[in-house]
RNA sequence: GGGAGUAUAGCUCAGCUGGUUCAGAGCAUCUGCCUUACAAGCAGAGGGUCCGGGGUUCGAAUCCCUGUGCUCCCACCA
């Protein structure tokens, strides 16, 4: 059959994918196995896979197929998350290009527009993953807002709010007066402006003098219920139990005294305006000082502020300045810069607005969180981000859990019509608590408002691996008790407050236990400049794209090979060239194997027998050091021993050594041996490159229907000849020392040389089979040559190659002459080093015995080599 | 502003409790080779003030102090 001389992934790619699915290979039900457990950190329903995807679930797909392929029962979840804020602006965004607004909609409406968008596109992302080749139970996929995950977070909640941890509180929020709504932090785009800096007179009651005070915000003297200064700022010393006029408004307020305030700012005073900033609301929470709201939820001004009632917060700023202008309140103004928030949505300026919220308290809820991850219960890889788990922890803030958005888990709490709330998990259950709190029995359903907001998203994901097995509802199904804790986690580390302590918190809270025993952190995907790959910067490759131009296994191994744990990974093309070329290696490696034809009846030569036991040695040997590798989620490390193993020794060394002349068949046993170790080669390699190493799989062997290298079992490494390894490298060593003579004197490699040994306790004649056929020698003879020659040292054994003419016996002296130096140096710190008797004393026997050791090396080496400049001298 | 991390070859990184795996790997570079599996390859080679400065020690890439650069998280300055 005709092999193509390079690897075509894409047809491959498929066909295999088919066969798992068909197979069901990674369908996972309870049974009598250890199980091992991973959940997918659920991309956004919405999202398309990025870079960042890729390398997350690239890690997630080893550590399952390498789980499955050691016996365990591998369950890795897959699902989606519903992203209320990032869906529903989407969501919003469409809509609007099909000149619908949001504010034209019912809830309801607009909700059944956003199931639509879901359904149309949440699954894109999941069919993205299976290009990669992602060995998730499909039938197991999960998404935050099915019925059962929501009525679990609904559970959840309500159950906090019984038990007193969840509470209603004022917060600031970042309001969006043209979009009318809320906004998250990540919304807000803060932007640098030129403005002015307004320095404004503040009379002080009952005197004449002034207190002038600098702001960037004018109109919102119509809010302000205090000025503040510092304590220790002799400046206003006098102004202890004082007040001020607020001008123009001529209200009286207070002033109050804060080491908050920065006395070299402005003028050292601050105005404070509670309702309309964030650091003016803690200082009026501390002060007792009023928040008075002058905005409506436009942006135009409210009631409140009198005279002005009506007009748009920015024709404000400029009336008020001319206002204040002709009542002389204004000192001066100054062009300033500074940072203005507006809305990644509608562009328009942010307007921090005081509400009413829902709050999870913290700080009880932490603590078994941080013990287990201080204590190592669980494992973060790598562990230096267990510093900044703890400093978190230890100052955890209050959560704030509602969100002002229609998409996500409604807040089940209702609001009765004569004030108060009753939280219920449904409205009927709400109905009867409000009836009964209210004592009206007659209480109607419509009379209850329910609570607009949702829920946070990351409050429906902080449950995902309890609830993905439906663990809330029912904690002691059989799903659960088996599946649960879950092995190991594997994420970004942004997301480690956010998500990762989370999920600990509320899986001691509703498990009782960890959720999961390990974290594995990646780094960012970052590009050449080491800029976060993001779709705005447009400097993210499409990840479909490069797995259909170079195949997924080239693509998983690129990933693979840069990205230790908490690693960045500055990704470029030429790493998937690496993963390609790896791949086109495994190809060939594989054709030629595949080119031999088997001799029955001759025996093995001892050449092949020395190369067999040797690549059986040195399997075991890098087997065992990946293994431990693993263990410590070394998985880049690993994955570099055996891309050497398969390159390096296995193709460079041993199918080199083992090939039969061209056309030549080869004998049985080496034959076998062979192809046991390219069955075993492919299976270390399976976890990574799913899709190559099935199709050699097939290949290398007879295989039934229904047979798959992912359901084979893992090689586990198996005691070696330690001695066997060491003397062949001794062998390699030379055949290295050889080539290099060769190339130095320019002596084809074709032309076969001889070899004259000086044999010592380092040399061992039984490998002499290997260095002829490597390094192309006629002879290996014992002694040393009579004319002139090459030589070269290992360890103690000497070694020459016969050369004819044209060799310049100065250029050698010389040479030697340096070498000879350099050895005496050498030499001489050793001495020095062993002549110091705090050394001697100090330093444990083992350094002092290698210190030895170089000693008589470097004094063997010396002597070859002064042998060598008299024996050159006299010709 | 608060906290954390990090600095080793051109690039990305190993280097564990100080001492022969102490200066390493992969990629890139350079030099030979179209040698019947593979030029997406083979054989070789070069490349470093271990960020600067102090200290501890018989001995420091490794431990301590300090300076500098970069990165991330949180809070964002009237």
């Amino acid at each position: 059959m005709e092999i193509a001389a390079k690897y075509l992934p894409a047809e491959i790619e498929s066909k295999w994918y088919a066969y798992w699915m068909a197979h069901r290979f990674f369908h996972s039900e309870p049974d009598g196995r250890e199980p091992y457990t991973i959940v997918i950190p659920p991309p956004n329903v919405t999202g398309v896979l990025h870079m960042g995807h890729m390398l997350n679930n690239t890690i997630q797909d080893v550590l399952v197929r390498r789980a499955r392929m050691r016996g365990f029962n591998a369950c890795w979840v897959p699902g989606t998350d519903h992203a209320s804020i990032a869906t529903e602006a989407k969501v919003v965004q469409k809509l609007k290009a099909e000149g619908i607004e949001k504010s034209d909609l019912t809830r309801e409406e607009f909700l059944r527009h956003a199931w639509e968008w879901k359904e149309k596109h949440g699954g894109i992302i999941l069919e993205q993953l299976k290009k990669l080749g992602a060995s998730c139970d499909w039938d197991r996929t999960v998404f935050t807002m099915d019925p059962a995950m929501s009525e679990s977070v609904i559970r959840v909640f309500v159950d906090l709010y019984n038990k007193g941890r969840i509470y209603r509180g004022v917060r600031m929020v970042n309001w969006d007066p043209q979009a009318l709504t809320a906004l998250s932090d990540e919304e807000v785009f803060y932007q640098e402006t030129n403005g002015k800096l307004y320095y404004l007179r503040y009379k002080i009651e009952g005197s004449d003098d002034c207190v002038i005070v600098a702001t960037t915000r004018p109109e919102t003297i119509l809010g302000d219920t205090g000025l503040c200064v510092h304590p220790d700022d002799p400046r206003y010393a006098a102004l202890k139990g004082k007040r001020v006029i607020v001008p123009l408004v001529n209200r009286s307020v207070p002033v109050v005294f804060d080491d908050y305030i920065d006395i070299g700012f402005g003028t050292g005073a601050l105005k404070v305006t509670p309702a309309h900033d964030v650091n003016d609301y803690m200082l009026g929470e501390k002060h007792g000082l009023e928040a008075i709201d002058i905005f409506n939820d436009n942006g135009t001004i409210n009631d409140r502020a009198g005279i002005y009632a009506g007009m748009d917060r920015f024709d404000l700023r400029e009336r008020i300045e001319i206002d204040l202008r002709e009542a002389g309140l204004l000192e001066k103004t100054e062009d300033y810069t500074n940072k203005v928030g507006t809305s990644e949505r509608t562009g328009a300026v942010i307007e921090p607005k005081l509400s009413m919220q829902w709050f999870l308290k913290m700080e009880e809820l932490a603590q078994p969180a941080l013990k287990a991850v201080m204590e190592d219960i669980i494992r973060l890889y790598p562990a230096k981000f267990k510093n900044t788990y703890r400093h978190w922890m230890e100052n955890v803030k209050d959560w704030c859990v509602s969100r002002q958005l229609w998409w996500g888990q409604q807040i089940p709490a209702y609001y009765l019509p004569g004030g108060g709330c009753v939280v219920a998990e449904t409205p009927a259950e709400a109905l009867a608590m409000a009836r009964e709190k209210s004592g009206n029995p007659a209480l109607a359903m419509d009379d209850l408002r329910q609570d607009p907001d949702v829920l946070d998203t990351w409050f429906s994901s902080w449950l995902w691996p309890i609830s993905v097995f439906d663990g809330i509802r029912h904690p002691n199904n059989e799903q659960i008790d088996y599946y649960y804790p879950t092995n190991d986690l594997v994420t970004a580390p942004e997301i480690l407050f956010f998500w990762v302590a989370r999920m600990i918190i509320s899986g001691y809270e509703y498990r009782g236990e960890m959720p999961f025993r390990n974290v594995y952190l990646t780094g960012i995907v970052r590009d050449k400049l080491r800029r976060k790959m993001s779709k705005s910067l447009g400097n993210s490759p499409d990840p479909l794209d490069l797995i259909a131009r170079y195949g997924a296994d080239s693509v998983r191994l690129a990933m693979m090979l840069c990205s230790g744990a908490g690693n960045d990974l500055m990704f470029d093309e030429s790493q998937i060239e690496q993963g390609r070329n790896f791949c086109n290696k495994i190809w060939n490696a594989f054709r030629l194997v595949k080119s031999w034809t088997v001799d029955e009846s001759s025996a093995q030569s001892e050449n092949n027998r020395i190369a067999t036991a040797w690549f059986e040695a040195l399997f075991n040997r890098t087997m065992a050091e990946a293994e431990a590798d693993f263990t410590e989620y070394r998985i880049s490390d690993a994955l570099m021993k055996i891309y050497k193993l398969f390159w390096d020794e296995f193709s460079g060394w041993y199918l080199e050594l083992v090939k039969p002349a061209y056309r030549q068949p080869i004998d049985r046993p080496t034959y076998d041996a062979t192809i046991g170790f390219f069955d075993r080669l492919l299976r270390m390699l399976h976890p990574f490159m799913p899709f190559i190493s099935e199709e050699i799989w097939h290949h290398v062997a007879e295989r039934r229907e229904g047979e798959s290298i992912m359901t084979s079992p893992m090689p586990t490494a198996q005691r070696y000849d330690e001695k066997l390894l060491e003397r062949f490298d001794l062998v390699r060593e030379a055949i290295t020392a050889i080539r290099n003579i060769r190339k130095e004197k320019n002596l084809p490699n074709r032309d076969a040389v001889e070899l004259y040994v000086k044999p010592d306790g380092n040399f061992y004649p039984q490998y002499n089979p290997v260095l002829e056929k490597m390094a192309n020698l006629s002879a290996v003879v014992e002694g040393r040559p009579a004319g002139l020659n090459a030589a070269f040292l290992i360890k103690s054994t000497e070694y020459f190659v016969p050369l004819g003419d044209g060799v310049n016996v100065e250029e050698e002296l010389a040479k030697l002459r340096t070498e000879l130096e350099y050895l005496q140096g050498f030499l001489a710190s050793v001495m020095k080093k062993l002549g110091n008797e705090r050394f001697v004393a100090n330093a444990p026997s083992a350094v002092v015995q290698t210190e030895r050791a170089k000693q008589a090396d470097a004094e063997a080496k010396i002597k070859a080599a002064q042998e060598r400049i008299e024996t050159l001298s006299r010709l």
